[in-house]
DNA sequence: CGGTGCATTGATCAGAATCAATGATCGTGG
DNA sequence: CCACGATCATTGATTCTGATCAATGCACCG
C-alpha cells in the first residue's frame, strides 16, 4: 500500500490542555472541526491518525475500497480521474483544511495525489459514519460541504464546456485567488504550487496553451 | 431500508388512494420520501404544493433567492447555467424520482426549465430544513444524494474536458441508458425527450457535431 | 398551403492540439 | 564549484477536430 507515516505523537487524553493534538491545529476553525463541541471533538480525536504523504505519493485511489476520510492539515492534493489510454481530468485542488473523501459510496470516485509534502487527519470511515449518526450538526456540516463542492462543480463544468482557452487560465486564476482570500494567505501574487501539466489537465488545456497564454497576459500587463 | 417498502408494492389503489396525496405516486419508493416513516411522511405531505410548468417554463432560475425545493413527480427538466452573452452549460437533466435543489445555499447555483409538461412537489426550504433537523435519516438521504450528483459531476468533468465528440455521445448515451434502467423504463430505444441543441449544451458540442455524430453511428449499426 | 421550428448535410474556417526544439531551473556527484 | 542530466516551461511550425456559416429537408399546425 502507501508508504504512510508511522511516527506521530501518541495521543493523550485530550482533556489534559495544551497536550491535545489539534490545539496546535491551525486549520480547525476553518475545518470540519469547528462544528463539535470539545468533547465531541475529543471523540474524533479518538479515531483520528494523522498521516503524511510527500510529492506524488497517491493518497487515495479511483475504485478502491473507500475506507478512510480525510482532512487535509497542511499541503495541497489533486483530484483526478484516467482514462484508459492516459487522458486525465483533474477534478479539483484541495488546500489546508480541505475535507477529502466526501463521496461517501462504497469506492473512491476518483484518485488524489500529494503535490508536495501533505499532512492529514485520517479517519477510518466506519467509526466515522457512526459519529454522523451520533451528531447530527457534524452531518449538517457534512452536507454544507458537499453543497458547496457541488456548486463548484457545476461552474467547473460551465469552464470546461463553454469557455474559450483565455477564459479558463482567467477563471483557474481568479478561482485560486478567490481561495486564497477565503483561507486568509496572500491573494496575490497567487501562489501556485502545481505544474503547468496539472493546470492543464484541470482546464483542459495543453501545457503549451497555458504557457502561451500566461505570456499573452504578461505582455499585456506590462503595456 | 425502512418497513414501508413491504406495504408500497402496489402502485394505484384508488379506494384508499383518495385518502393519501402519495398513495398513487409512482415514484414514492425511488425519491427521498422513502425513507420517511408513514406519520414523518404526513408531515412532509402538510408542507407539500403540487405544482406544475409547461414544455420551456423556467421553474428556478440562477442566482435566485433559494426560497423552495422540489421533488420531480412527471416529466424532465434541464439545469444549466448561462454566460453573459448567452452561451449555455447544461449541467444536467432531471427525471421523474429525482430532487431539484440540493445545493442549499441561499441562492439557487443554477437554472432549471420544463422539459415538456412537468410536476413537481414544491417544500418550502425553511420548513424542509426544519424537518432535516428532525428526521436525521432525511439529511442522511439527502447526503446520499448530494454524494452520487457528486459523483456524477465528477464524471461529466472528465467527458467535457477529455473525450472527444464521439466518446461524448456515447457517454451520454449509455448514461441516459443506465438511468432508464434504474429507473426501470425501457433502456432500449432510449428515449430522449431534449433537443439536439440541450444534448450539444450539455456535452459542449454544437448541434451540428451531435447529429452527424448520430448519422455516422446509426451508418455503423447498418453495416 | 405556407409558415415555423428543429434536424440534417455540406463547405470553410479557426482555435487549440500536436509535433518539435530550445531555454531555465535544480539537484547530484565528480 | 562546475558539469551533467533530469524535469519543467517556453516558444515556434504545422495539423486537425470541431465550430461556424449556409442551405436544405422534414414534420407539425393553424
Amino acid at each position: 500500500m502507501s508508504a504512510i507515516d508511522m511516527q506521530q505523537k501518541p495521543q493523550k487524553r485530550p482533556d489534559e490542555g495544551d497536550l491535545h493534538p489539534c490545539a496546535a491545529c491551525g486549520i480547525r476553525d476553518m475545518a470540519i472541526c469547528s462544528v463539535l463541541a470539545p468533547d465531541e471533538l475529543n471523540q474524533l480525536v479518538a479515531i483520528t491518525r494523522d498521516v503524511n504523504f510527500s510529492q506524488g505519493q497517491t493518497i487515495i485511489d479511483e475504485g478502491e475500497q473507500a475506507d478512510f476520510l480525510f482532512n487535509l492539515t497542511q499541503g495541497a492534493i489533486r483530484l483526478y480521474k484516467l482514462m484508459a489510454d492516459g487522458r486525465r481530468q483533474i477534478t479539483g485542488f484541495l488546500f489546508e483544511g480541505d475535507f477529502l473523501g466526501i463521496a461517501l459510496n462504497e469506492q473512491y470516485a476518483y484518485s488524489a495525489e500529494a503535490i508536495g509534502e501533505v499532512t492529514l487527519c485520517r479517519f477510518p470511515r466506519q467509526k466515522f459514519e457512526v459519529m454522523l449518526d451520533e451528531f447530527p450538526h457534524l452531518e449538517k456540516r457534512l452536507l454544507g460541504v458537499a453543497s458547496n463542492e457541488l456548486a463548484q462543480a457545476q461552474d467547473q463544468m460551465l469552464l470546461l464546456g463553454r469557455k474559450t482557452a483565455r477564459e479558463k487560465v482567467v477563471s483557474f486564476l481568479s478561482a485560486l485567488s478567490r481561495r486564497a482570500v477565503d483561507r486568509e494567505s496572500d491573494a496575490s501574487p497567487v501562489y501556485l504550487p502545481m505544474s503547468r501539466a496539472d493546470i492543464a489537465d484541470n482546464v483542459a488545456a495543453t501545457t503549451e496553451t497555458v504557457s502561451r497564454t500566461f505570456t499573452v497576459a504578461l505582455e499585456r500587463v506590462r503595456s
